[in-house]
DNA sequence: TTGAAAGCGCTACCAT
DNA sequence: ATGGTAGCGCTTTCAA
């Protein structure tokens, strides 16, 4: 391994100005600081960042925790953060959680233990994240009480109930997802919120996020409401569930029944008939909530630290044509 | 910041003292050690992982290189890497590469530069590995001169081209993926080989690995060999744009086209119809390859450092029942 | 403009 | 069994 030393004594200069060169501060002549590139070269010098944290109490690393990569909705939000943080020269350590208390408990010791400059979350427990003394930017899964990156589940909600609605769907099943979650009780309330106040009957069943969870849900529905003729899935797994089963008992989709989702994965394009759902910005979602997090590391002032991103409606073919 | 000092301090006695019984290491009277131990409770001391990793120039942090976690092949493969390191207190840096030289090169160079321990790599370019003094292990895109955990595409390759055959597809598409990517490359071959082999007659076509490069290709397959009956795709996102293809312009799905995919990915099982195709055991290709690369730091001797899984035939709708 | 040296928090060696 | 201390590779005063 080549150190620090070793440049300063090829260059025959001191540490500090070899150091002095690698991070631009001090002065420095013109003829020193270009020898001293030159070594830095030939040798094939790169600093050991681990000896740079120790001292400076910094690295350039930042924590990424999600429940789970392996569901749909994360792999897009993770590529903005990446990305986002990359061009600054920020790595990502990253840990899924499975929304499990202890294990998120877990990852948060250890990032701080690797001196991450702050941590980027999707969790419902974020008061673990209140006495850190790095900051945090909360993404899709966020509380008033810390920077937030979300999209607008009101908006997200009102619009897939009015689409039903306006597509002439009556009786609406809507699916909600798991309680605990907020954004999925953000919607579910605002497509509540809008079914109640239209002429159309509606009943509401639990399920989870899960495909297999979303499954069983999905038989009882079409058991119990044999009338549904429009159903508003809690996301795109459960949606595609719905589709699936519709399917296989002979509806037609969409005359018989019409299907919303929500999330917009890159599932929703690929299951046919191609999902109509609404589309939350997930790349751009994480990429907020990366710019966020280094801009309060540069401690920039007076930026929004709640960051609401507009959902749009991605009609495809789970529903009907608006008559117009 | 509570250090090691400030624990010593507290307890009365030496930093030495207290680093032994941090790594049970050398001698340490029972009595000292609980002391100490209460102490750190009680000062809620966690050991500096970055001053730790400086001296020990090891640390608990393993690099993991990915193509592009937003492909759904690569998820559950990540998943598989860390609940793996994870139970022997290992975290994860990872990086997406879009298979850019440059951006890999990058990353490996900050994985160093951070003192990870090892690293985990799916890449096209692992020449660039070559000369590193830590251990590499190579999952999914392998070669021979490094530890390397992969499926057999060869026997996947024959099982996709055998099953379309037994299950009376005479007219065989191969939609053939990158030629720089090995896998892709095997399985085809293997296929290729069945199919000559076989009174069947086919057609290869280039694609990509992704749905927007495949939708143009697979228009094309169905103008170009309008009597195929058969279609062997290169991954299950490539098979799902044909599916859909299919069922837009009215074929039906397995009677008048059989459909094969490739991974088993999990959108496989949700589109409509559910996609027949070939498993590969992503998870456990993640957690093999995290299991190898754990064994090597320890030095564990006579492992075998090439480990090719089996691959299996999920059997769903896009073909038909074998005749019996 | 440059260099010497202290020190970041920890481990490991050498004393005792 | 325990403590003192050098040193991991770097940055940053402070002096020259």
């Amino acid at each position: 391994m080549v150190t620090i030393r070793d440049v300063a004594r090829e260059a025959g200069v001191s540490v500090a100005t070899v150091s002095r060169v690698l991070n631009k501060s001090g002065y420095v002549q013109e003829d020193t600081k270009k020898l001293v590139l030159e070594v830095i070269q030939k040798l094939n010098y790169k600093p050991n960042e681990v000896a740079r944290s120790l001292y400076k109490r910094e690295s350039k690393l930042i924590g990424l925790l999600l429940p789970d990569i392996t569901n749909p909705f994360f792999p897009e939000l993770a590529r903005g953060v990446e990305d986002a943080v990359q061009n600054e020269g920020y790595r990502l350590i990253v840990g899924n959680s499975d929304e499990d208390m202890e294990k998120e408990f877990r990852y948060i010791e250890t990032f701080l233990q690797n001196h991450v400059m702050g941590i980027i979350a999707s969790t419902i427990h974020s008061d673990r994240f209140l006495n850190l003394k790095i900051p945090v930017v909360l993404l899709d899964r966020t509380t008033d009480q810390f920077p937030s990156v979300y999209s607008n589940h009101q908006q997200g909600g009102r619009l897939a109930a009015r689409t039903l609605l306006e597509r002439g769907s009556r009786e609406i099943t809507v699916l909600r997802g798991p309680q605990h979650i907020r954004p999925a009780q953000e919607r579910f309330l605002a497509a509540l919120d809008v079914l109640s106040q239209s002429s159309a009957c509606f009943y509401v069943m639990d399920t989870s996020f899960t495909f297999n969870g979303a499954k069983a849900s999905v038989k009882e529905v079409f058991q119990k409401y044999p009338k549904t003729d429009g159903i508003l899935a809690c996301n795109d797994v459960v949606a595609t569930a719905v589709l699936h089963e519709a399917l296989r008992i002979g509806k037609r989709i969409p005359e018989d029944l019409q299907i919303i989702g929500y999330d917009d994965v890159p599932i929703s394009e690929l299951v046919f008939p191609p999902l109509t759902t609404i589309h939350q910005p997930a790349y751009k979602m994480g990429e907020e909530a990366a710019k966020l997090l280094l801009a309060i590391l540069r401690k920039e002032k007076c930026m929004d630290t709640q960051i609401k991103l507009p959902v749009k409606l991605i009609e495809r073919e789970t529903t009907r044509k608006v008559e117009s």
